[in-house]
RNA sequence: GCCGGUGUGGCGAAAUGGCAGACGCAACGGACUUAAAAUCCGUUGGUGGGAAACCACCGUGCGGGUUCGAGUCCCGCCACCGGCACCA
């Protein structure tokens, strides 16, 4: 390693990709304008390609990063040459904990090492050439840019949810008294997830397994003021419209299953001997007869209502226990059961039994009415709580109809049976299928005014302050224990400068020390939260289509251009949005699915023209270390970026992360697999340069004008096709496999036509940038490769005169023939029958049937 | 436990139901060189046969099935990876 550095160039990489790069910021190649700015060109179509944005963190770049980066690099820098005006854009998700805990460990101010992180990132993303609009460039930290995050964040407050429409609406059309009950953004006192290590509250998509998703710190459950924004009242449509996405089926799932909707009905229970009624949702109302107790919440309010004196102390005993566990404990007890009887009773609207009333901390507050109607023989949990405490466990629904089994299924339950059914023991629903039950049980409810048919979801709405100082300030001001939003002209809200911003260590936020700042006035105060880091990416991809504009967050006609859809020029409809959108699968119910959320509300008020953001998602695999682990520091196997540009060139760097393998999957770094691109590149370099005596490099004498020959013109408008159709398919891996079958086919040529080459260079060019443009300058062509239209391939010159078939018999190759291309099934039959194997192939066996499908094979089918 | 995804040479991987292993790495052999590196040419799934060009059999996680023909489609398993996890 020591004296590969030494090591002699296998071409000069270090001075070319440098030069390339510094003409292409000279000349801005990569800047595209708006509609209506100079140099627009409304006769072409737009491309939208799309990064995940990194966290500029102090580390630098990884090698996962530009794998995703290289990706929609050749992505843009293809359809620009296939005519279109190429969006992609890049900028800094640069709010967040990392940069301020490093800048409370350093003591600078998270602003300084911010920008030092972005200057480096940049420096690093640079170097491997790719071509961003850096004209672009945003970050969300800018005042210029977090203006706009707060101005969206104002829309929310002021916006509701119109049961009606069914959409978002400015909070002027609510009809009733009280609009701080329906605010997109609202103030309330929840159960949230407090990290006392990182000493601020998180979302619950931020929570893993009752840790920290960033530090892995313990996270407990409490009450807190928080500021909550109802995406829950989006969550059918976060549903619905997932179906039109061209996403992967596994990120759609996912958010579906995060979402969690369930149908079922609301079951409203008296409580005996009382005026209170217990309300529980279930997806099996058809099961309500064999409810022999209730759970609620240990949290509940009905809890001191319904439990009696006697029972009064190991209640509140329990309750207790469960309050000072964590999430963490609470999942990991998961197994054994655990609860306490109240003492109280309800009774089951559908007879009127009695039947005992129970806390358990397997009901959870925040799932459905946080209370439960428990039917032991139909539901796992019942049945194993059931077991343990001794309740009646009642069949209620059978395997099978009213048959000859009937009776034998009656017998008593050894497990439970969740499955679905026929209704028994069950009065007027008896003999009736699962589903049907269901429906008539919750008609019946709802006739009586006993229940409802009610769709619940596990989404909850989204826990949006945080207690740190490095986020966007909210507009919101306090006037007598009341919020009232800051008039747009206030904005940007900007954080006060403090030389303290440590968190507090209690839920106080940092910026209440900054005294000054919080009075607004004499009689109100901010809001001393801050928002999460979701907030900047969650329009951030709007901002790249106007980045400028000092007037909105986008110009109207810049975002109907960007990500409009409709149809165009010569096109078929399009869905709009994003058309690409390229970056790694954790964010799957995180980012992606709050930008969604924020894009339809702008949507339903008129502030974009689309329902979806991203039409098109791709998920980069991870990049694993080359010993197959997962890349990390005290393993020692972290690959850095810098390190392999400097040995092999970024064309090098580029082409690599390329050709490992498929952009989805997980794959391992291989040295060596560096190395066999970077020959390929100097493969290509050397079909145009050699060396003379003195060891300079010069034009190759063996570059001819001359016409192709018929195999090499095979190759060339073979490799045109696959490169073109493999890199729609983002089939990276085997374009630049059919290249290098392109180069060894002109390798050995004493004679090299140099329209192959300029051919050669087009196409390489959306991969390995700087060699081909610097081999294209050399050769003198005009303009850059980088702005060539891509060559169209010519389907009559891939054609072969004559083509291989395959005999077969019996579905085994025996032979090959060589055959002309238009030989007729007829003619391949006849041929096959003709072979002089033949006899010896099928040993005397009777010809049963010929199978011949033509250019491919023949098949002879004979007795056994 | 539930839901996804993936299993192909020594390794990364290719293959609209039609020649399994393209392309690359590694390995081996040759050319060039005083020598090495670099470069170029070639061999390379396994087993068996042949002096040889070649021939036969086996082979895509395992077991079945559909088909003239299956890595690819269907059914049933196994292993690994990822997500969710008392969601009523």
């Amino acid at each position: 390693m020591s004296s590969s550095s030494e090591r002699r160039k296998p071409y000069p990489f270090d001075l070319i990709e440098p030069k390339w790069q510094a003409y292409w910021d000279e000349h801005h190649t990569f800047q595209v304008a708006n509609p209506g700015e100079p140099g627009f060109d409304a006769s072409r179509p737009k491309y939208y390609v799309l990064d995940m944005f990194p966290y500029p963190s102090g580390a630098g770049l990884h090698v996962g990063h530009p794998e995703g980066y290289t990706a929609t690099d050749i992505v843009g820098r293809y359809k620009r040459m296939c005519g279109f005006n190429v969006l992609h854009p890049m900028g800094w998700d640069a709010f967040g904990l990392p940069a301020e805990q490093y800048a409370i460990k350093t003591g600078q101010h998270p602003a300084v090492t911010t920008q030092q992180n972005v200057t480096k990132f940049k420096a690093q993303l640079k170097r491997i050439g790719f071509a961003y609009d850096w004209s672009r460039e945003i970050n969300t930290t800018d005042p210029g840019y977090y203006r706009w995050t707060q101005w969206i964040f104002l829309k929310l407050y002021n916006s509701w949810l119109n049961p009606a429409t069914r959409k978002a609406e400015p909070v002027e059309t609510y009809q009733g008294d009280d609009a701080d009950s329906v605010r997109l953004a609202y103030v309330a006192e929840a159960l949230v997830n407090w990290c006392p290590v990182l000493g601020t509250v998180l979302a619950n998509e931020e929570v893993i397994d009752g840790r920290s998703e960033v530090g892995g710190h313990p996270v407990e459950r409490r009450p807190m003021r928080q500021w909550m924004l109802r995406i829950t009242a989006f969550a059918q449509r976060l549903i619905d419209e997932l179906d039109g996405l061209d996403w992967p089926e596994s990120i759609k799932l996912l958010q579906r299953n995060w979402i969690g909707r369930s149908e079922g009905a609301e079951v409203r229970f008296p409580v005996a001997d009382s005026q209170s009624v217990i309300t529980v949702f279930t997806t099996r109302p058809d099961t309500l007869f064999g409810a022999t107790y209730m759970v609620l919440a240990p949290e509940h309010k009905l809890v001191e209502a319904i439990t009696t004196e006697e029972q009064w102390a190991a209640v509140r005993d329990y309750r207790e226990k469960t309050a000072r566990k964590s999430d963490l404990e609470r999942t990991d007890l998961a197994k054994d059961k655990s609860g306490i009887f109240t003492g109280g009773y309800a009774l089951n609207p559908v007879n009127g039994e009695r039947v005992p009333v129970w806390i358990a901390d397997y009901v959870l507050l925040g799932y459905g009415t946080g209370a439960i109607m428990a039917v032991p023989a139909h539901d796992e949990r019942d049945w194993e709580f059931a077991k343990k405490f001794d309740l009646p466990i009642l069949q209620v629904v059978a395997q099978a109809p009213r048959t000859a089994e009937f009776i034998e299924t009656l017998k008593p339950l050894e497990e439970c049976f969740a499955e679905e059914g026929f209704a028994v023991n069950s009065g007027f629903l008896d003999g009736l299928g699962t589903a049907q039950a269901k429906a008539q049980m919750t008609a019946w409810l709802e006739a009586g005014g006993k229940g409802t048919r009610t769709i619940n979801f596990k989404l909850r709405d989204w826990l949006f302050s945080r207690q740190r100082y490095w986020g966007e300030p909210f507009p919101i001001i306090w006037e007598n224990g009341r919020h009232s939003a800051l008039p747009e002209s206030a904005l940007p809200v900007r954080p006060p400068e403090m030389e303290d911003f440590r968190p507090t260590g209690t839920p106080e936020p940092p910026l209440s020390k900054a005294t000054a700042w919080v009075r607004y006035s004499e009689n109100a105060r901010r809001e001393v939260n801050t928002m999460p880091q979701w907030a900047g990416s969650c329009w951030y991809y709007l901002r790249y289509c106007d980045p400028q504009n000092d007037r909105r967050f986008v110009g109207g006609e810049a975002e109907r251009y960007w990500m409009g859809g409709g149809s165009q020029a010569g096109g078929a409809p399009r869905p709009g949005g994003v058309d690409l959108y390229v970056g790694g699968t954790e964010h799957a119910v995180l980012h992606l699915l709050y930008a969604r959320f924020w894009h339809k509300v702008l949507f339903d008020l008129g502030c974009v023209s689309t329902p979806e953001p991203f039409q098109r998602l791709v998920n980069q695999g991870i990049i694993l270390g080359e010993d197959g682990q997962k890349m990390s520091k005290s393993r020692g196997n972290v690959i850095n970026p810098d390190d392999v540009i400097g040995e092999y060139g970024a064309d090098a760097f580029r082409l690599y992360e390329m050709f490992m393998g498929p952009l989805e999957q997980m794959k391992p770094w291989s040295m060596a697999g560096v190395e066999g691109v970077s020959r390929f590149l100097a493969r290509v370099w050397r079909l145009v340069m050699e060396e003379n005596q003195a060891g300079e490099w010069t034009l190759s004498t063996a570059l001819k004008d001359v016409p192709l020959e018929n195999s090499q013109k095979r190759v060339v408008h073979a490799t045109i096709k696959k490169v073109g159709e493999d890199i729609e398919a983002l089939a990276f891996n085997t374009a630049i496999s059919q290249m290098m079958i392109f180069v060894k086919a002109f390798t050995g040529a004493e004679v090299r036509p140099i329209s192959a080459l300029r051919t050669l260079l087009i196409l390489l060019s959306p991969f390995s940038p700087h060699l081909a443009e610097d081999l294209w300058s050399r050769l003198g062509f005009q303009g850059l490769a980088s702005d060539q239209p891509w060559p169209q391939y010519d389907p009559e010159a891939l054609i072969d005169n004559e083509v291989e078939i395959v005999l077969q018999v019996n579905g085994k190759v025996r032979d090959r023939l060589l055959l002309p291309r238009e030989a007729t099934k007829e003619q391949i039959e006849a041929a096959a029958r003709a072979h002089p194997r033949l006899p010896e192939l099928i040993a005397g066996k009777e010809i049963r049937k010929v199978v011949v499908v033509p250019g491919k094979l023949v098949n002879i089918v004979v007795g056994s």
